[in-house]
DNA sequence: CAGGGGCTATAACAAATGTTATGACAGCGG
DNA sequence: CCGCTGTCATAACATTTGTTATAGCCCCTG
């Protein structure tokens, strides 16, 4: 058994679709450079042509825009095993910022060795453009969740995205796991008021649907908030185990 | 000067990075099935698993997907020269709808055909991935519009990215350009009542920023338009000429 | 040419969500 | 150990947006 930092990509990778051996070690043989980066810091920003993507190895990064009005908007939450600007391979100027939510630990890989890889490895490179292909499918369904689901649903439902996504990587057990998020970032993800968001997480509470204390998070019944978020995991186009609920 | 139903996708691609005459030569080879299509029908279905992608030639389509509660959420509107289920290569199954807005002409290309191009021409691979990539660019937008735009900006960047899309394929003029959807159907893509969507339409006419006649939209007062929508059109990376305004 | 259906426009009212303000509490740095 | 700062919780109130209802209009079809 290897033990590389990039273990949780490849356990990613492997979530949407299988690897061989050969590819996994193709995978691991990337020249890396890691980064601890504290929170609430800019990993890329708005504007910039990156030579380089980045792996989250640890920790939780979000990408977003700013508006003038001084707004800020989430569009994506980032755990371990993500790669959130591998599309600045093929789109060289950044339309938005990518930030760290909480102190996190990335892996910088140059565009020059993902493209060899890419070339070399043709089923390496279709789990990438999967991956990007499911990045664009979590935007589809997070226009959905912002424009079309209220409040209380709109929380419920990124909660059982967040949930699958990190349990698929082995970052959840029993229904629990870490959520080291503020409200306001929350609110940011949602679009809605920090006291709006407040207000819906004391309801998902009371409701007795989770539990959230110190930033550790519990789905108390995951029917039940399924059915308030009105939830359908098709869209993350996960493989067979990792789906299984 | 050839003249192939295929002119506006070739032009749609060169809107966002240039092709040469063999790359071209090649995309007109591509084998096509064209089919009028009324409007508000299906052409893909939530769940389906395409075989082939398709082009906009003619008309409006929209992607959306459809909630347990009845509300629909249009994420994404397409024009002539569109691939709007290109994901659908890598993706097999379809995790939302691609209906028409108006009645349509589609031209079908099967799976095997785009695969075989994309690995004979890296090149126009390339600029096809390209090409999902502004979509998923599109989609980051459109979170932000639906999450953190009051209804009136949100209607303002909608008219503002729609004109230029429509721009960069040769069908817009003097700011002026084909609008033949409905208040109702503007209200599902932003997240908006339709009632809610009049009184915004009302005010932006009233604010002379534009004129919508029979199914005819011009934009009288364009950087008023894009002010007050807080649109800055790098998200639709396009290329220098596409771009100018 | 008449009738009907869908779309637009508008009003009155209802509900969801935003804003501002404040207190409690926990964690951190001095 | 104290005080600061950020976060959470909650209240009162403001505003935006949704809902229901209705009327007019245009366009299509018979």
């Amino acid at each position: 058994m290897v033990s590389s930092p990039l273990d949780v990509l490849v356990r990613k990778l492997e979530s949407i679709g299988p690897l061989s051996k050969d590819e996994q070690k193709a995978i691991y043989a990337l020249p890396l450079s890691i980064r601890s980066v504290p929170e609430h810091q800019d990993v890329v920003h708005d504007g910039d042509r990156p030579t380089q993507s980045c792996v989250v190895l640890e920790g939780f990064l979000c990408r977003y825009k700013q508006l003038p009005d001084g707004t800020r908007q989430i569009h994506s939450i980032h755990v371990p095993g993500d790669m959130p600007d591998l599309q600045s391979l093929h789109l060289n100027v950044m339309d938005h910022g990518l930030a760290t939510l909480t102190a996190s630990k990335v892996a910088f890989i140059p565009h020059a060795a993902l493209r060899k890889l890419m070339s070399e490895q043709p089923r390496v490179s279709d789990a990438l453009w999967r991956d990007i292909l499911v990045d664009a499918a979590i935007f589809r369904e997070w226009i959905v969740n912002v424009g079309a689901r209220e409040a209380y649903a709109r929380l419920a439902h990124l909660l059982c995205e967040l949930f699958l996504k990190l349990r698929a990587v082995g970052l959840s057990q029993d229904f629990t796991f870490q959520l080291p998020i503020t409200q306001a970032e929350l609110a940011d993800a949602t679009g809605l008021s920090t006291v709006h968001v407040n207000r819906s997480v004391m309801h998902l509470r009371s409701a007795g649907l989770i539990t959230w204390e110190r930033g550790e998070c519990k789905i108390e019944n995951w029917d039940e908030l399924k059915r308030v978020a009105m939830f359908d995991p098709t869209y993350l186009h996960l493989n067979g185990e990792a789906k299984a609920a």
